[in-house]
DNA sequence: TATTTAAATGCAACTTAGTTGCAAATATAA
DNA sequence: TTATATTTGCAACTAAGTTGCATTTAAATA
């Protein structure tokens, strides 16, 4: 488990400092195959560090790429990581994600693209989010 | 412009009384070709009502399917009736939706279906929201 | 029309997500 | 080791949405 070799090379390559914060977050995703939001990072966070940390640090890896968007239901935006376990490239915005509504867990559905659609030339399309919901299998039994 | 009428049967067929304020909801969801929020709804309003009675009416409406959920960026649900001047049935998410970047509005793609696709037997899928995002005509001028 | 009652509204208070400004702390580079 | 830009913590704020309860009102019916 050399993710901290990886943290820090995706930190640096970035130009963003490699704090114990940031690489905790970092450690989180990659310890997890759903999505988290703020609140679900400073529930898991060792020490009772700040909200305001934790938004920065979430904002800042959105804006490098490093993390995206899975969903934004009422409780609050859910991040991930694009590949679980591959803090690489092409966090896009390409694939489908899945909210259950039993657990309220968000996962990447990397095999399901989000499909192309012809819209009225009224709108120029810049993004796209495709969010299926229903439930997923540990809630079903 | 007889939408009064409309109104009144629309609210009686779901047995939900006729009273001003949900009037003046309906009316103002009939008059915007864009979905709008609850605080949308609470600024359009002419008398100054309760908050909580415009997010009362608004679930009320969804949950009889008079609305239906069109966005919900960070800044709030909008809602939408299904078709622009037919509140009548089918308020499905069958169709995508468009928000403009620019000016924040949220409008029904009615023409966009909802595109079906394969999921991981994980999954038992029985929502979906297709929003795409970009720049409207009227803020490309 | 007057009475009755379930449904709808208003108000106050609360919760939770997210943001901003500023001062103090710290990671890195020189 | 020092200097500096970045990051963090704190306090305070905004905005969306919810809940409980008392009051009002639409509409059914007597
Ligand atoms: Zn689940
Ligand atoms: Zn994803
Ligand atoms: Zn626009
Ligand atoms: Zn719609």
């Amino acid at each position: 488990m050399d993710n901290m070799k990886l943290i820090g090379d995706l930190l640096h390559s970035h130009g963003l400092k490699k704090t114990p914060i940031r690489t905790e977050v970092l450690e989180l995703f990659m310890d997890h195959d759903f999505a988290l939001s703020a609140s679900d990072i400073v529930a898991k966070m060792t020490a009772g560090h700040d909200r305001v940390t934790i938004y920065r640090a979430l904002s800042s890896f959105e804006e490098h790429g490093i993390l995206h968007r899975a969903s934004e239901d009422g409780q609050g935006t859910k991040y991930a990581l694009c590949g679980h376990k591959c803090p690489d490239e092409q966090h896009t915005d390409k694939h489908a994600h899945f909210v259950c509504d039993e657990c309220h867990q968000t996962y990447c559905l990397e095999d399901v693209q989000v499909p192309e659609v012809e819209v009225s030339s009224e709108f120029t399309v810049e993004r796209t989010s495709f969010v299926l919901g229903g439930i997923c299998r540990q809630c079903q039994q």
